[in-house]
DNA sequence: TTCCGACAGTGGGGTCGCAAT
DNA sequence: ATTGCGACCCCACTATCGGAA
């Protein structure tokens, strides 16, 4: 099969806007690769390599050569290439890897470049991704949906799922099961603004702490632990202490569901930027010396030859606690969410989270099943959130449906005794593109436009009189940023052009609601003794 | 007919290790 | 020693489609 096959299908499916267009397209592209070519063309397809990572990005795509007349490359050939760009390692490689692109690059007709363009960036951009192609995949397999998804579930490897429906069909997909060491995709949590409204959303529920670590999703198999994260990469070697802790259960097999988080000395769990550091780290012995990390579990998938994932919340729940049960975490029992007292009840609970440390909370169904790889209804997280009036001081041009837009926002607060530059002045504290519809989107670009003071390639200054109302979930340390602060996934509320820049908040109520952790007011601490 | 679940898109901050400079 | 880059951790939110109610 040729490159530009796939490429022409791509344009296509960008080009289509139904969903059950895009599948049909999706599914006679699929229908035409066989054998070795259909893993590798159900991943392009999805917009991803076949090679989980490959060393290519965005930076070894800036110098692109004029594209070819006529296709020359092959499925084969193009997968070839990525994969040997994907075992280049030491000096030398990066002008490699370089050098293979440019090869691709040169031989690739102009659809094709922009394919190759998409999945070297990750980038694709054509309206159709993973869940689109498991539609596609039934249909071009002539098996039910349902199939498919189920054996993605226990399975985890799209491209595998994929050349088994069109190579064998529904038997073969039946092949895949749920099995210990294997990864399958972990279940995931709705938002929801309040308790009442999680409650509302799952019924009878199970309130737990929401802590703020990593996912990671456990098996073991008499002594053999594996730890995986939510997007089944295996961290197993990063993490000895889960290991070691699991080892100590008293079970022969399981499949657990949990949060690492770094461990402090006071008991208050770390931020989240330690325990992210903590598990990225290669040189496990130091890191594992300077920051133990504690395991939390929440969820059984399997127990001692028992799949738990079609069995309710509270059935899974009970195996849990019997099979480890120092390590679960706490939670508080909602019988009646149409009870007053018993959702008041809940909410101190909730309240005792917050108080602790912990992020918020999530409310799980008791009823539910573990719905892999879904953000159903069975579970729901409540976070607390803060809002903060602050200053656009300028703005991004927007890609793809947002282009011709100003976009991203620079946000300031006031820095009125000037500390970080001359007083009166703004500090910024990072950018949002979060929450805007498209209405909000139009008129901030007018209004944008009409406060500009100095354009550059992509970003527009603009004198700082807009007032935004900003949401986020907390202020956190910034290496980047001028006052050492950022906020924490902040969004765009509404635009308050009632307001004046001077009624924005200061950089001081934005200190306020950062949070110190321990070795940071250690380390402050020290500073000030010298 | 309206409502709502699932998807894709549009990007955010931080951190690490590795290769290039 | 510093810088740039890729790969992962954590994400929120809106628009759209299409099936469910």
């Amino acid at each position: 099969m040729l490159l530009a096959d796939i490429a022409a299908a791509s344009e296509a499916v960008a080009a289509a806007s139904a969903r059950r267009d895009k599948i049909a397209l999706l599914a006679a592209c699929l229908r035409q690769a066989s054998g070795t070519d259909a893993p590798v063309v159900a991943a392009w397809l999805s917009g991803r390599t076949f090679q989980r990572r490959t060393g290519l990005g965005w930076a070894s795509l800036r110098s692109a050569p004029p594209p070819a007349v006529s296709p020359s490359l092959t499925v084969q050939m193009v997968d070839a290439s990525l994969a040997r760009a994907s075992l280049l390692t030491g000096p030398g490689s990066s002008g490699e890897r370089q050098q293979i692109v440019l090869e691709l690059m040169t031989a690739a007709t102009a659809p094709e470049q922009r394919l190759l363009t998409g999945l070297i960036s990750g980038e694709l951009r054509q309206g159709a991704a993973a869940g689109l192609i498991v539609d596609a995949v039934a249909k071009a397999a002539a098996v039910p949906l349902a199939s498919v998804r189920r054996a993605l579930a226990v399975h985890g490897d799209l491209p595998d799922v994929a050349a088994a429906a069109l190579e064998g069909g529904e038997a073969a997909l039946s092949a895949f099961q749920l099995s210990v060491g294997r990864a399958l995709a972990p279940m995931l949590a709705a938002p929801a603004p309040e308790l009442d409204a999680a409650l509302a959303k799952t019924g009878p529920a199970g309130v737990e702490w929401k802590l703020d670590g990593v996912r990671v999703q456990i098996h073991r198999q008499g002594d053999e632990v594996a730890v995986f994260t939510r997007t089944l990469d295996d961290i197993t070697a990063r993490v000895p202490e889960v290991v070691r802790v699991v080892r100590e259960l008293d079970v022969g097999q399981a499949i657990l569901d949990g949060e690492v988080i770094a461990a402090t000395a006071s008991g208050r769990p770390a931020p989240f930027q330690v325990t992210s550091a903590r598990v990225a780290r290669r040189d496990v012995e130091k890191a594992s010396a300077a920051t133990p990390l504690s395991l939390t579990l929440f969820d059984a998938l399997h127990v001692d030859g028992d799949d738990l994932i079609d069995r309710p919340g509270s059935g899974r729940r009970t195996r849990l606690e019997a099979a480890a049960p120092s390590l679960v975490v706490p939670r508080h029992v909602v019988e009646d969410p149409s009870e007053a007292e018993d959702v008041s009840r809940a909410q101190a609970f909730a309240a005792d989270a917050l108080a602790r440390g912990h992020e918020g909370v999530v409310v799980k169904s008791l009823e539910a099943a573990y719905t892999m790889g879904r953000r159903g209804a069975g579970w729901v997280k409540v976070k607390p959130r803060i809002t903060l009036d602050l200053v656009v001081l300028a703005a991004e041009w927007g890609h793809g449906r947002r282009t011709g837009k100003l976009s991203n926002l620079h946000l300031g607060a006031r820095d009125p005794d000037g500390e970080y530059g001359p007083p009166g002045g703004f500090v910024m504290l990072g950018k949002t593109f979060k929450g805007l519809t498209d209405q909000m989107l139009a008129w901030q670009t007018e209004r944008l436009q009409a406060l500009a003071e100095r354009e550059a390639k992509w970003v527009v200054h603009v004198r700082p009189e807009l007032v935004v109302e900003i949401a986020f979930d907390g202020v956190q340390r910034s290496p980047r940023y001028p006052a050492g602060l950022a906020l924490r996934f902040a969004r765009v509320l509404a635009h308050r052009p009632d307001k004046s820049a001077a009624e924005a908040d200061t950089i001081t109520t934005v200190r306020g609601h950062h949070v110190v952790d321990d070795e940071a007011a250690a380390e402050a601490e020290e500073t000030e003794q010298v």
